[in-house]
DNA sequence: CCATTCGGTTCCTCCTGAAGGAACGTGCCT
DNA sequence: AGGCACGTTCCTTCAGGAGGAACCGAATGG
C-alpha cells in the first residue's frame, strides 16, 4: 500500500498521460452545455490539436463522446451512461433512497439530500428540492466540505477512529463564521452525532441555511451514504427539529436494512404520513 | 469527414492504445458484479499485470474506479457517475419521461421502455416492468437491433432517408420466423409507420412477444427517442391495440413538446387515467 | 516454525507508438 | 478573389508506455 504523505497516496509515479488527457477532454465535452467543436477543447485542454484530434476520435469509437458529422461537433455519448449503470452502486443506492426521499420531502416540504462519501467529499448523488420558492438548491454531482455540512458529519461519525482521522486535515478551511475549525471541537461534536444517531449544522457551510442528516449504514455500522434535509435557517423551529430528526433516523434505519438485505423491518415507520 | 466504408468512420488509424486499453479495464472494474481484484482483471482483459496495475492507479486518481485498499479489491468509482450526470441529455430525457412512463404502466400494466438511437442500435434507458408475473423484461443500457424492434423502427422511419439509408444494412439478420429479413419491405413498412404514428412489431425480435412503439421528436420531426410497450402475444388484442396506441402517441407528444420547451400543452391527454 | 505460494509493487530496459509541428484541403466570410 | 478558420493528414522525433523479472509481505500449509 504505496502512500506517501497521511493522505491516501496518489503516486504521480505510475499514472499512464494519454489516459489522463483523454479523460479530461472527456470531462470537457461532458460538461459542456452544448456540442463543442474540435478547437473548442484544444483551447479549453491546452494540448495539441492532433492530439486531442486523437483522443476524440478514440473516445468516439468507444462510444464516450458522439460525433456530428453535419457541424463536426462532439458531445457526450451513451458509452459513459451505460458504463455508469452496468452495476453502478450508485444508481442502485440512488433509486433506494428515492421512496423515502419523496416522503421526506411531501412531509416537510424542504430540499432533501442523498450524499456520498468520496475522495474527501461529499458527494450528491440525488437532490430532491422543496417547492418553496425560498429553497436550499445544490445539484447532483457537486460537492462540499465535510467538517462543515451535516452529511459530512455523518460521515465521519460513522466510521472507524482511523479512517476517520485521515479524512479530518489538520486545518479545517472556514466558509462562515459558523464554521468549525478546531478539529478536537469537531470529533468532540462526532461523538454526540453517534449517539443520538443525527447531525446537524447552523450556517456551517452558508450563511442561512441549516442542515440535519441522518446516516445509511452498513453492516458494520459505517455510513455509506446519508440523508439531509437543508432549508433557509428562518424556516427553523425547535418542534419541526424533533419531527425532522425522527423521520430522516428512521427512513436512513429503513434503507439500512434495505441495503443489507435485512428484514423489511415493521410497518410502522416511514410511512406515507402527512 | 474521414470514413471509408459506407458505414461510419471507425478509421483505426488514429486510435490511442493507452486509452482504449484503459476503457477496457474500466469496463472490466463496472461490469463486475463485485469488487474485483488486480489479478482478476488480468486474466479477464488478457494484459500484462503491470499494465492493468498502472491503468489502475491512473482510473483510481481520477475517481473513475476506488481501491479498496483492505482487500485491495477494485469497485466503479463515483468519477463515472458524475461524468455520466454532468449535463448529460440521457438522464435528463430519462427524468423528463418518467412520469408518463409511469402512468403507461399502470394502466396497461404492461412493460414500458424508453430507447435512444445509438451506434446503429437501440439502447434501453430506463425499463418499468409490469407487475404481472409473466412479462417482458430487458434492462437499461441492454441493446436490440433496429429492423426488428419496434422503437427500432420507430427510429428508422421518423428519421430523414439518407440517414435511415446508413442505418439499413444491406442483409437483415434473422432473429424468429416473424423478422422482417428484406430491406425493400422494411421500408415500406416505415412509410406505415410514419404516417400512422407508431410501430408496432409481433416476435419479428423475440418470439411470443410483441411491442408497440411512438416516437419523441425534436423540432425537425427527427426522433430523438422512442418508448415502447411490450408483452407477450398472448394477451395481444385489437381493443387494447387501440388504446395503447393512443397512450404512446400522445405521451410521445407530449415529451416532445416539453423537449422542444414548447406549450405545457391541453390537459386533456396523458391524463392520471386508471 | 519454516517453506511455499500468491497477489501486489517496484525496477529497469527496450523500442513502440504517442506527440505535435507543419503542411494540406475545404468551406465560409469579407 | 483573397483570407481566415477549421478539420484532416503526414512525418519525424524521442518521451514514456510496455512488460519481463525481481522484490516483498501476507496468507497457507506442512
Amino acid at each position: 500500500m504505496a502512500s506517501e504523505a497521511g493522505d491516501d497516496g496518489l503516486d504521480d509515479r505510475y499514472l499512464v498521460q494519454p489516459v489522463l488527457k483523454a479523460m479530461q477532454v472527456l470531462q470537457l465535452v461532458c460538461e459542456a452545455l452544448e456540442p463543442v467543436s474540435l478547437n473548442q477543447i484544444v483551447r479549453d485542454a491546452a494540448l495539441p490539436k492532433t492530439t486531442v484530434f486523437r483522443y476524440l476520435r478514440t473516445l468516439a469509437m468507444l462510444g464516450f463522446v458522439e460525433h456530428d458529422p453535419e457541424a463536426d461537433r462532439y458531445r457526450p455519448g451513451i458509452g459513459l451512461w451505460r458504463l455508469s449503470h452496468a452495476s453502478s452502486p450508485y444508481e442502485t443506492l440512488r433509486q433506494a433512497c428515492k421512496p423515502s426521499m419523496k416522503r421526506l420531502r411531501q412531509r416537510f416540504n424542504e430540499t432533501i439530500n442523498l450524499g456520498v462519501l468520496s475522495g474527501g467529499e461529499v458527494v450528491y448523488l440525488d437532490v430532491l428540492e422543496s417547492e418553496r420558492s425560498l429553497r436550499m438548491q445544490s445539484s447532483v454531482g457537486a460537492t462540499d466540505p465535510l467538517h462543515c455540512t451535516a452529511l459530512g458529519k455523518v460521515f465521519l461519525a460513522f466510521r472507524p477512529p482511523a479512517q476517520r482521522a485521515m479524512l479530518i486535515p489538520p486545518v479545517l478551511p472556514r466558509l462562515t463564521r459558523n464554521t468549525i475549525t478546531d478539529p478536537a471541537a469537531l470529533i468532540e461534536q462526532l461523538d454526540i452525532i453517534r449517539t443520538t444517531g443525527y447531525a446537524i449544522e447552523m450556517g456551517e457551510n452558508e450563511e442561512g441555511s441549516y442542515c440535519i442528516a441522518a446516516p445509511i449504514l452498513d453492516h458494520q455500522g459505517i455510513a455509506i451514504a446519508a440523508m439531509s434535509l437543508s432549508a433557509p435557517i428562518t424556516r427553523f423551529d425547535e418542534g419541526a427539529r424533533q419531527a425532522i430528526c425522527a423521520g430522516l433516523i428512521s427512513a436512513g434505519g429503513e434503507i439500512s436494512r434495505i441495503i443489507r438485505g435485512e428484514p423489511p423491518a415493521l410497518t410502522n415507520e416511514a410511512t406515507r404520513a402527512a
